[in-house]
DNA sequence: CGAGGTCTTGAAGACGATCAACAAACGTGG
DNA sequence: CCACGTTTGTTGATCGTCTTCAAGACCTCG
């Protein structure tokens, strides 16, 4: 992993921190509320890019934290194609659905080096045994998940490819900020254009191209895997983003 | 489950009945777990189509269950283009996830003539505080929604239209006959072509087309507003369906 | 029976896919 | 530190899917 240009912290934060920082976010945290997610934690693992943290299919009998790295949740295809759902930064449960859902409907992928920690679902059922406050923001982050669901869909149904690429760098701006991992305008941005399509649901060529646009739009700089918004108003108007989905204000929940 | 093969009931279930066997299909219910449900129920409401039930930007008080037609959660751009992000049928919670989310990120309007019934939010709290395995089953419920998104951005992104359109009947027939709104292999469709494209993410022109391919590869019939499969097994495949994401089979939860 | 919505079809055009080739950047081992 | 192979990014040309515009048929319901 280098050290790049963009000021990341210098050793990443502890899991409980980064989660309760995400769940703060959303309504405050008691004390025995920290103490609670404190104890579920369970041993980091780490994963190289492309690597499943799951794979379609399994019962995993813990969910997964993201500490470091990209994530996605994607799905493939008989033909080989591959779509990817949603993008996961650190700080995201990238499968708490599983604690529920039991068989997962979809894989994790590695799409930067990755390091996870898990949460057991027996210790999530104990949490939403005695603390429904805290089981009220676990649902509430699983919430917002699907509000990234349905904003991608627009995405995808209703914009060009210029929006809708436009459109994701604008939440991943947001939800980057919200967790300090963007300095300035300005982030790490591990994916390759044929990731990217697969998120997009375009080819890899027409993301070069629509990329191009961006650029000579001087709406973005993209070079050496460091994304620099230029002109965030702009860019929020072209790409008609509304944040109101990530409900990163806090409420009594 | 096994199906009955009769018609539609000929006056519709009452709303707890509805939504009780809607969570048995996650897992089964307690006495108590159905009196709470039963306690929280408010009065019913009609629509006509085209109403919105609950509109964007709105911070509802309670959440709206469909007793009777069809609804959709639809973003409109700037442009007035419309992206219906999912469809809803009787027994489902349309808008469950305002409970936490507070302030809505889309509309929910009518696709068809509807009734719904409340439940406020404050005794959505309270089932939160007191009933955890039932609050488990609402929050699946929730999870299965964002489910059937994840498979609407695959559609959308990787299948042909055709493919988008059969995979979008096979999940409808799944979702009707687990309430029992399908006699054999056939259901009530009341959605216009124009509709459908706004779910679809395409023209309504190309609808058109795509309705015909599928008539022609005799996969369906639709005719007077019913819908009947006319090969399933055909149908699965040509779609590339898998029935996974809605979690319709009880486990414990 | 007329009127508005819905469905159907044709023709032309745009957006994005595919195929192909090459350039640039990266990483690894010598 | 350079050489070399591999991955990633860039560009052009052509093709196909879906969109748009337009017109007419059909249906439904007052």
């Amino acid at each position: 992993m280098s050290a790049s240009g963009v000021d990341a912290p210098a050793s990443p934060p502890a899991l409980h921190v980064l989660l309760a920082r995400k769940l703060r976010s959303y309504d405050s945290l008691s004390e025995p509320e920290i103490g609670a997610l404190q104890q579920t934690i369970e041993g980091a693992k780490s994963f190289a890019a492309g690597q499943d943290l799951v794979s379609e299919g399994d019962r995993p009998g813990y969910s997964s934290v993201l500490i470091e790295g990209w994530a996605g949740r994607s799905k493939t295809l008989a033909n080989g194609a591959r779509q990817i759902t949603s993008i996961h930064i650190p700080g995201d449960f990238v499968d708490l659905h599983g604690f529920l859902l039991h068989k997962m409907d979809h894989s994790v992928v590695a799409l930067s080096p990755c390091r996870i920690a898990k949460i057991s679902h027996e210790k999530l059922r104990w949490i939403s045994e005695e603390f429904p406050h805290l089981t009220r923001l676990l649902w509430l982050n699983t919430l917002v998940d699907a509000g990234i669901h349905r904003n991608e869909i627009v995405g995808m149904g209703r914009l060009p490819a210029a929006g809708h690429l436009a459109q994701l760098i604008c939440e991943l701006y947001e939800r980057l900020r919200a967790v300090d991992l963007a300095s300035g305008y300005a982030f790490e941005f591990p994916l390759s254009q044929a990731v990217l399509a697969d998120a997009l649901g375009l080819s890899p060529v027409h993301v070069n191209r629509t990329i191009r646009e961006l650029r000579e739009r001087n709406l973005i700089s993209l070079r050496a895997r460091t994304l620099k918004i230029l002109d965030w108003d702009k860019l929020v108007t072209f790409s008609q983003f509304d944040p109101t989905y990530l409900s990163q204000f806090q409420e009594p929940r």
